[in-house]
DNA sequence: CAAACAGTAAACCATGTGGTTTACTGTTTG
DNA sequence: CAAACAGTAAACCACATGGTTTACTGTTTG
């Protein structure tokens, strides 16, 4: 299951491309939290947000540990950070092409 | 039409999510092409590039100006900080753990 | 131990996605 | 001007997604 890097890719930013599913990572950023809580401020059946829950662990964002019935989820940044680490790739680059834009306006005002 | 925060995030990461956008947003940080050009690299047609393009677009990532019957693509590195800034908060989030971390492990050693 | 609770499984629905082919519009060029 | 070219439109396909409801397993608790 050698999980390439477009396959982690495709897995957090789709994960990242739905809005409940990002507001279950803010909400796990400021503690942990069951399924239950999880799908509470969002009005869904429990159903709903297992599913939203699944994804989330199946791109490796949230971990997840059986307690008795209850599942306490928690956030993993390492997951984030894949995500992160592509677009630091663009960061540079627009950076530097703002440079290069600074030095082009500087060098040729006309 | 006032794109919300959560409407940008959700077109920005879903463009995100596909590999064959992604390669192609890397060929545009190296020089602007066309949807021809753009196809070329990934054996796919014609009108499947249009529409992948299309997405990248929708997305904010990708402008496109009409040249004759050639369309030529740029980077938009504008939409690409929408999903940094994001990621930004979580930058900082996993920092701060890793340092709170740190300080656990120093000041109680056992 | 019976009832309440936390969660998953499965079936279902509407809609979106990634891709094709075939047909078309409009532009460039021999 | 006819032929080649760049691209879009539309119809189609298989499959994924976001959501539900209904039924189930297993755990906790009065």
């Amino acid at each position: 299951m050698t999980t390439s890097a477009d396959e982690r890719l495709d897995l957090v930013f789709g994960a990242l491309a739905d809005r409940t599913r990002r507001r279950m990572l803010a909400q796990l950023a400021s503690a942990p939290a069951s399924i239950t809580e999880l799908a509470a401020p969002h009005n869904m059946s429990l159903p709903g947000a297992s599913k939203h829950v699944r994804v989330l662990e199946h791109a490796g964002l949230v971990r997840r540990t059986i307690d008795g019935r209850v599942h306490r989820c928690t956030l993993d940044l390492a997951a984030m950070r894949t995500a992160d680490d592509w677009l630091a790739h663009y960061r540079a680059f627009w950076d530097h092409t703002l440079d290069a834009l600074t030095d082009y306006v500087r060098e040729d005002p006309r």
